[in-house]
This record gives structure tokens, sequence and C-alpha cells, in this order.
DNA sequence: GCCAACGTTGGC
DNA sequence: GCCAACGTTGGC
């Protein structure tokens, strides 16, 4: 199957880059998505090894900060059960979970690409995350960006 | 803190 | 099924 690539936000303050790094195998749990749309792209489309671009969003310089893959297949959320934590579904079922996440490993740390940058680069005009009004924290990434942004960032 | 944009909820 | 109200995201 052909591998896609996506771009994937998290706010620093929750997971940063840094965070990721210091996790045990650079692996972190993608956890907390609660967006429909967010959800389908990890449970229908994403593959082990698709490409990653890690963002951080809601900060000083939101921007692209390092270059991830999808490490795991798609498994239930285990936030959405635990009742103390802020991602905890009442509605969710354990034997029909609603929540799926994916696995997401480092696999280099970059500098940021910040965001006002990628507005301003020639031929990322139609990179979704750069689209007025989105607020999905994951989108798909074309192969032609994916390739154009591994290069600005050597 | 503001606010535009968008998603979700719930009454009808 | 419509749509107003409400909640959230996220840049600024």
């Amino acid at each position: 199957m052909t591998k896609h690539y996506w771009l994937m936000k998290s706010e620093p303050q929750e997971v940063s880059v840094d965070d990721a790094l210091a996790a045990k195998k650079a692996t972190v749990a993608w956890t907390g998505v609660r967006n429909y749309q967010a959800r389908n792209f990890m449970r229908d489309m994403m593959q082990v090894d698709d490409g990653v671009l890690f963002y951080h969003s809601s900060c000083a310089e939101p921007g692209i900060v390092g270059i991830a893959r999808v490490a795991s297949t798609p498994y239930p959320d285990p936030t959405q059960f635990d009742s103390k934590s802020k991602y905890y579904d009442a509605k969710s079922r354990r034997d029909e979970p609603r929540w799926q996440l994916v696995d997401v490993q480092i696999v280099k740390k970059t500098r940021n690409l910040t965001l006002p940058e990628l507005r301003e680069t020639p031929g990322l005009q139609d990179l979704v995350v750069l689209k007025k009004g989105n607020r999905l924290s994951i989108t798909p990434v074309e192969a032609k960006h994916w390739k154009q942004i591994l290069k600005m960032l050597g």
C-alpha cells in the first residue's frame, strides 16, 4: 500500500517534541484526539511507517519542530476510559471504543519551521494546515509537500 | 483576552 | 433533518 504523510499538532505544554524524544524509544501514544475526522485518519488511513510532521500549536512560535513516523497500528485510546483524565468519555464503551490512536515515534528533531515561514514559502500554499479556518489536529500532507518540507529542514 | 471558524448538541 | 446555541481550536 502507498505510504501516506501527515501533519500532527501537539501543544508543547502537553507533549513537546522534547517530551517525545525523552520517551521510551522516542515514542508517544497520540492520546486525546476527540474529533471524528482526525480519528478517522488514524483509524482508517494510517499505516506503520507513514511520515509525520510533528507540529507545535497553541504556543508562542507555532511550527514544524520534528520529523516522525507512525509506529503502530491503531488501537483504543486508553484515556477515554480513565475517569480522572480530561479526555475521559463516559459515552465510550470498552467493547466498542469510540476513540482510536496510533503511536508516533520521533525520527529527528529539527529547527522550528515556523507557521509564518510556511505561509510565505512558494509551493506550500495548498498545505491543508495553512488553509483558513483549519482546526484539524491531524491533516494529510501531499508527497510533494513532504519532500519540499524535508528539503527545507535539511 | 479576543475572535473567526468550525464541530457538536439538542429542541423542534 | 434543520438550525440556533454553545463549545473548542488556535493564531494573534
